[in-house]
DNA sequence: ATAGGCCTGACG
DNA sequence: CGTCAGGCCTAT
């Protein structure tokens, strides 16, 4: 899915195009993807809304809008948006369409269906639980490395905390793989036993990572695309994601991969101790 | 902590 | 046919 990179890329894209327009209508064809409140009231709130900024949490895209309210949509695995001016045809799995004050379209595709939405009153997060307890923003100014050390407490495995959205917001498979390799630590190390050296490694591999994910404009490993309907650029640059059994980039041994909180998880065995 | 479920599609 | 996939929730 979109992590963090590729959400961020979409949200910029969104935000050049969408402040001032007015949505319409809304037609939703997938109910079940309207987390909150009924697909009715939600498409009946929405209607005559003007869009104002668009901002991110974590994986989530968030449109705020007059009248105190904000639209709130998550891209699930395999979710993506795009703008399009009264199409013959809609894409395949597009399940819901917002009709825009310009004459233009934004619509939601999305073949797994993994992904939700909502509409919620101004910044009161609270029916979403994913949103209500989702942790800091790993690119906000306030993410020293003191804080990243108190959202790594306790006896978890590093590749699992990672990957917990109340812990650290926006992270998944790819970039969690990634930071490690980037810090030198194995997905298999337990909060517990890393150093305050590790912790800063890791601070700086988060940031770097994340940075330069977004400056290529997030990893397409099969499907995703942003508002453009471009691929990322990122996807040639990853180091171990997708990578078992080549060679480290950084110094030549095998990458491994092994199973770790459900999940695959790619490392460099003598980078990552 | 782990497995299973939610879905569709691609691939072997 | 089976396995796997950028996520996340539940139940055990």
């Amino acid at each position: 899915m979109p992590e963090l990179p590729e959400v961020e890329t979409i949200r910029r894209q969104l935000q050049a195009e969408l402040p001032g327009l007015r949505i319409e209508k809304c037609k939703v064809g997938l109910g079940r993807l309207v987390t909150h409140p009924s697909p009715r009231t939600y498409c009946r709130n929405l209607a005559g809304r003007t869009i104002g900024n668009i901002c991110r949490r974590g994986k989530y895209l968030i449109f705020e809008l007059d009248n105190h309210l904000d639209l709130v949509i998550h891209l699930g695995m395999t979710g993506s948006l795009s703008l399009v001016e009264s199409p013959r045809e809609y894409p395949r799995h597009t399940h819901i369409v917002f009709g825009l004050s310009d004459g233009r379209q934004l619509i939601y595709v999305d073949p797994r269906t993994f992904g939700e939405t909502a509409v919620l009153e101004h910044a009161d997060y609270s029916p979403l639980r994913g949103l209500a307890s989702i942790g800091p923003e790993p690119l906000a100014t306030d993410f020293t490395p003191e804080r990243l050390a108190a959202a790594l407490k306790g006896t978890a495995l590093i590749k699992a905390a990672l990957l917990d959205q109340r812990r650290i917001a926006g992270l998944g498979n790819i970039y969690a793989d990634e930071i490690l390799h980037r810090a030198g630590i194995n997905p298999c190390r337990r909060l517990n036993e890393l150093s305050p050296v590790d912790i800063e490694r890791l601070h700086t591999s988060i940031h770097e990572v994340l940075n330069e994910a977004i400056n290529g404009r997030g990893s397409t490993i099969s499907d995703y695309v942003d508002l453009e309907g471009e691929k990322g650029g990122f996807q040639n640059l990853l180091r171990v994601y997708g990578r078992s059994d080549e060679g480290c980039p950084v110094c030549g041994e095998r990458i491994c991969m092994m199973r770790i909180a459900g999940r695959s998880s790619h490392y460099c065995p003598s980078c990552q101790k």
